[in-house]
DNA sequence: CCGTATCCATTCCGATACTG
DNA sequence: CAGTATCGGAATGGATACGG
């Protein structure tokens, strides 16, 4: 047992990490939400091991967040391509970057970004209650819910 | 080696994925989120090996995600507070937390949900773009910038 | 109460070889 | 190109014992 799962907690972040967590599975859901369905391009961006990749993808797929399709190119393998549930981890994948992008560079370094075609600039993610007023950390509260 | 490091990646996803991507990190900030501060209320909180908190507390530490502070109950201890590189970690979480909530639970199940205090709703994490528009996974290129 | 040190089983990753 | 099979080394996480 590599750690104990989260797979029963009330959390909801814990189950996501759950099934999200490990290594390389957020990151075949940003080369996927950028456009990469094939194996081999999702291998080349990575640079994984072929079975590792192999693992994820169908771990992926097994979860719902990606869906096998046939290829487009006609030949007869399969192309890996998100479904709505993965598609819902763009902000999970944008909130990471943002921070990333905030803390984890120093001047003058290359990074990546993902802006917004229309206008050319940064996505940015926000919080905000019911009303649509932005939040931040200290206006929390903890709560049980049931479905 | 586990695995690759991602710390040299032009991608700031990758980047923090290599800073908090471990296992508990995050559901340590989480609960750091929610107020837990010392260490033998994170261990009863997450229910992890004492030293692998130690460890995991450590490099949070170390990477000025949290800070040790002199215990508020004047006892010779440490806690543990976020600073704010690890309070901006909050997007991240709530994210998370949407994203489970939504889709890895069944109905009936209890869950765990942040809610903003004033309003007693929870709270949404959304994309924008510069004008305050709302944005989805469809309206977004990539580009390299430098800071 | 707050950790550190040690030990062990597990497993995870990367490399490589192989198949269709 | 798209995987699968196998293997060895590394590292991790949990349990537990110990110490401040």
């Amino acid at each position: 047992m590599r750690h104990k799962s989260f797979k029963a907690s009330l959390c909801p972040v814990a189950r996501s990490l759950d099934t999200i967590g490990e290594w390389w599975s957020l990151l075949i859901v940003r080369d996927a939400l950028v456009g990469i369905r094939r194996f081999s391009d999702f291998q080349k961006s990575l640079r994984l091991a072929k079975n590792v990749l192999s693992t994820r993808l169908k771990k992926l797929v097994a979860c719902g967040i990606m869906q096998q399709v046939p290829a487009s190119d006609g030949s007869a393998y399969w192309e890996y391509a998100l479904t709505q549930k993965g598609w819902e981890l763009f902000p999970v994948i944008v909130a990471l970057g943002q921070w990333g992008g905030s803390y984890l560079f120093s001047r003058g370094e290359k990074r990546l970004l993902v802006l917004d075609k229309r206008t050319g600039k940064p996505f940015r993610v926000q919080l905000h209650n019911a009303k649509g007023e932005i939040l931040t950390a200290n206006d929390l509260e903890l709560v049980t819910v049931t479905n």
